[in-house]
DNA sequence: CTGTTAGCGCGTTCAC
DNA sequence: GTGAACGCGCTAACAG
């Protein structure tokens, strides 16, 4: 009679248990339960109390199956451990998790061979379309499978302009930096950067010395590239004050060397931000609210970016794909290393 | 003939399609594709080039209708944003990515409302089980709806003790670092914690104070709560230093706490390790690396528990469920704040 | 308004 | 060795 229950108590109730229980055929109680027309309130009702009274709910698969469509994407990270994908991932969960979509995660740790792996179980999952989020801001190589389903870059560009991509305005981060310092009526500015190799480092110095150039100023030295540290900070730092002691602000590479930029002038005698103002990049809230003083930062709005690829795969999915790199502005979230009156 | 396209392109091939180009039936092609026995060597050979000439991929949805198995999993997390909640994501992601399942990822933002919504789409989308993160080591309330597959708790245990939760065994965490502490021949030893509202303070305060007794030692002062911030540390270490000039050895809430009591020491004139050493928790590498010297820290081994919470879904699903709490142990990364010859 | 039928794509009996 | 038939759970056509 009943078909054989699952090892765990009893099998999970169907939509033809529950039609049976409300005395009436599966196509009716189908109807009542999603709100079609055409069938009679008591009905609908009746249906409705066999279904709670069952705990029924109803099978994602089998409705997929029929429907074409999985109600799901897949969100494909190259490198979880980055700090940056998990803000993205928040924003495009949370776009999506407002809706009916479910989110497939997937982390391929900067292994291609992981990455196509992953892609082929989401397209045997039947995602509806692909998220596909970088760990840098540099351009990526586009997935090595074909996909039937739209996809959208999140953070690192596809290397295929007909690809869709978001990433953050890194030259606008740039110039915003600048444009904040001149603003508090900083002009000997100098520039401490990360890696040279990263195209964030790079974009950021372009932006940076377009409103320099706009402003009427001159950079205090060259840009100083090294990594992305708090000892390449300190190290930068004291070479800084040694060579142009002049200096009345620092826009630094992150909030990682902005920390330990902060530590070398505070150990010389610098006040910050009277003396000199300092500025990251990254916004990076362990760091930046932890140091004397608290730090301003450039904010990419990662999680803005998540929100945004969301509705971007949202839009592909029904309509047409969008093609080519948009770019999401940054944001200045201001602290006591700039003004000391807020 | 064929069926009407999707709105991008050929519509995605199905075992039909195969079948058909292969010039067999589609249990035959099943078969073929699916590596069962009894049939011809070359017939299978031919299904599988047209099953690559089409591109084919099984649909998921429809096998797992069959198979009344998804072959996904939910993981399901209170807060997202919080920094312990990643590393165990991933280690799960890790140890499930490697089989055959896919993993839904749910972020209830600390909202409850929220989280019952998730659980019902994973219900309906037939999870074969579910993995949820808390975002503290305190016990939270266990799932609100009835789920019919396995649970596993991570990080926060459920406050039902016939639930398997899996936790960080912070009171061990406590004892290691106070007998790496003696180990490196200190013996004025100093707490300073967090916000003592965590069980995770308290369990290791507990497991401390154990170890310190069995070392015959009598503590600096007494444990200073207050909060998980590095101004709490600056100022906490500076209290200490105060009352308690003789101190050798300062255990720290967490890492932040610790590079405060750093800066303080080294404004105090304090060399580190040499008269003071230093030891955090939770090991963030943000922290434990970027500061002078690098910091000695536990390591709660998230990554681990959260593969641990794979595993034992796994077997939960096959099997039997296993109840109660599991702790697992930390691990002591030593650095150069607690030695200086490594 | 309600019930019957068909089929989404696949795996698994069972005959042949 | 191969193929026809059935059903997983559901929704969308129809027919009554």
């Amino acid at each position: 009679m009943t078909r054989p229950t699952g090892s765990r108590g009893a099998r999970t109730a169907t939509l033809s248990d529950v039609a049976k229980l409300a005395g009436v055929s599966v196509s009716t109680a189908s109807k009542a339960l999603n709100g079609r027309n055409h069938v009679h309130s008591q009905t609908r009702e009746r249906v409705f109390e066999a279904a709670a009274q069952l705990q029924f709910s109803p099978n994602s698969l089998a409705r997929g199956l029929l429907a074409g469509r999985s109600g799901t994407v897949g969100l494909l990270t190259t490198d979880l451990s980055g700090r940056f994908s998990l803000p993205i991932l928040m924003g495009a969960e949370d776009a999506f998790g407002a809706g009916q979509v479910s989110v497939f995660l997937c982390d391929a740790r900067g292994d291609a061979i992981r990455e196509r792996h992953h892609v082929q179980a989401l397209v045997s999952r039947r995602v509806d379309g692909l998220i596909v989020v970088g760990s840098s801001t540099d351009p990526r190589p586009k997935l090595a499978d074909r996909v039937d389903v739209p996809v959208v870059y999140a953070y690192a560009p596809s290397e295929d302009p007909e690809d869709q991509s978001i990433v953050p305005d890194n030259v606008g981060a740039g110039r915003m930096a600048i444009e904040h310092l001149v603003a508090c009526g900083r002009t000997r500015i100098a520039h401490i950067s990360g890696d040279r190799h990263y195209s964030a480092a790079r974009d950021r110095d372009v932006g940076a010395t377009e409103a320099l150039t706009e402003a009427g100023l001159e950079p205090v030295g060259e840009v100083a590239y090294g990594s992305w540290t708090e000892s390449w900070g300190r190290a930068a730092a004291a070479m800084l004050i040694d060579r142009h002691p002049e200096v009345d602000a620092v826009v630094c590479g992150n909030d990682q060397v902005a920390r330990g930029v902060l530590d070398t002038l505070r150990e010389h005698g610098r006040t910050v931000p009277e003396d000199v103002a300092v500025l990251g990049f990254d916004n990076w809230e362990v760091l930046t609210t932890g140091s004397r003083p608290q730090l301003t930062s450039v904010d990419p709005n990662l999680e803005e970016l998540g929100r945004a690829a969301a509705r971007a795969l949202f839009d592909a999915i029904d309509d047409e794909h969008d093609r080519g790199v948009r770019t999401l502005p940054c944001r200045l979230v201001i602290r006591e290393s700039t003004v000391r009156d807020r």
